[in-house]
DNA sequence: CGACCGGCACTGGTATACAAGCACTGGTCG
DNA sequence: CGACCAGTGCTTGTATACCAGTGCCGGTCG
């Protein structure tokens, strides 16, 4: 009776091919998308990479202008600033609702997630992964699990902008010490305490995106209204 | 060189009709959608009805079954409880970042809106347009007016829950009061007070929706799978 | 009578063809 | 020399044709 929810549909692959690519940055902000280009590349036809596109833009990682292109959106600081207040948000009023008696598998999860994290030779790419399972587990702690997936559709920006911040420090280790602190708080029922630490840990991750944007000012925009550029490039082969 | 971001595409067109009966409940939960029946409806091909059921899909207002068919979602109690409190954490959080010097044109809308909402006979769509411009004055009051856009897309279930709701107990105006509450301790600059009312507000405005879910269950969902229904109704014209 | 089973009608998924619009290019004309 | 203006090649937008999968229905056979 149960269907699979999983659909092997050829869209959704693209789909997550492509925010998989412009969230790791191996499509870098700025860059154009041409719908032909890229179903070749695929081996599908335009369709569901349009839809894909389409997806996208709905979640602001890609822009589209009719009839010229479309276009991996640079790093707005005004929705950077957006997802993280959204994000803290949530994640802090998720604090407030845990509930007396924690749910042990997933205290248990969080511990082994934690351990994971201070793995020296840990890759940075390991290390988002960590990082996204412990924010994610600690909002399930509350209850609030499925909160969750409107945060990561809304943090696309933030995304990008954190690993431009990792890539730059490459030291991620702070922020494992803040997940620890976060955790013990929230063992030890210390919900202020929680909450202090959480705010700091967020703001710190905050903090790297203004680092990086005055380091490489060419990843973000300027006027919001964009302005669409086409390449003129001949390639000869 | 500004260019109007303002597409008149069908595309758009069909989105903003659909979502709108959806939301309205035109459309009623569990209704199925033939991408064909609309597209003949609409005036327009398949193509543009398709991509906005595909974004519709993804706002989780329609569920859409490879090979059976496409439905407006039932109204999921959990994600009625997700938005709320994913709408609760931003509102509220608000609040908090409220400057300490208001802008005094937010201010004066905000006022004339109240009135507007006090208004006798009132409509029950346009008190849901004014509630609506309330809340987005009061996030932009604190500076984070864009973030209302990702709490608009989450909160679709939400707001067809209330739409039952409104409908059901037909008396906005306690809700009217609430929001003046809410508006003078913001202008007091009492902070705790306005958290305090906020949260009162919201509250009740989800306890509508089990109040309805009692007496009308058949628009709620009871298995997240879903059972999927072909209609087999023939129209003889 | 009841279980089975194949045709059928309909679904959405994908591929493709055509239309409309923008931007650059290179020429002409004032 | 500079402004203009069709030409051209690209883009996305839309329409349409075809495909695979699925549930229903009715005939058939045990």
């Amino acid at each position: 009776m149960a269907r699979s929810n999983r659909q092997r549909t050829s869209r959704r692959a693209v789909y997550e091919t492509l925010r998989r690519k412009v969230l790791t940055l191996e499509l870098p902000p700025g860059a154009a998308l041409s719908e032909n280009e890229l179903a070749a590349a695929l081996g599908v036809s335009r369709t569901p990479v349009r839809e894909s596109l389409i997806l996208l833009s709905q979640e602001g990682l890609v822009q589209i202008f009719p009839q010229v292109g479309s276009f991996v959106s640079r790093v707005d600081p005004a929705k950077v600033a957006d997802a993280q207040f959204l994000r803290e948000a949530v994640e802090l009023a998720a604090l407030d609702d845990l509930p007396a008696e924690l749910d042990a598998d997933l205290v248990e999860e969080l511990r082994r997630n934690l351990a994971e994290q201070e793995r020296p030779g840990l890759d940075l790419e390991d290390f988002f992964e960590l990082d996204e399972a412990f924010h994610h587990a600690l909002l399930r702690l509350s209850g609030h699990g499925s909160a969750w997936a409107t945060v990561v559709s809304a943090k696309g920006h933030l995304d990008r902008a954190r690993r431009l911040g990792l890539y730059d420090t490459a030291t991620p280790t702070g922020f494992a010490a803040q997940h620890v602190e976060i955790f013990e708080a929230v063992l030890g029922g210390d919900a202020a305490l929680a909450r202090s630490a959480m705010r700091t840990h967020l703001r710190a991750v905050f903090d790297d995106v203004e680092r990086v944007r005055a380091r490489s000012p060419e990843l973000f925009a300027k006027d919001t209204g964009s302005v669409p550029v086409r390449r003129n490039v001949v390639v000869w082969e």
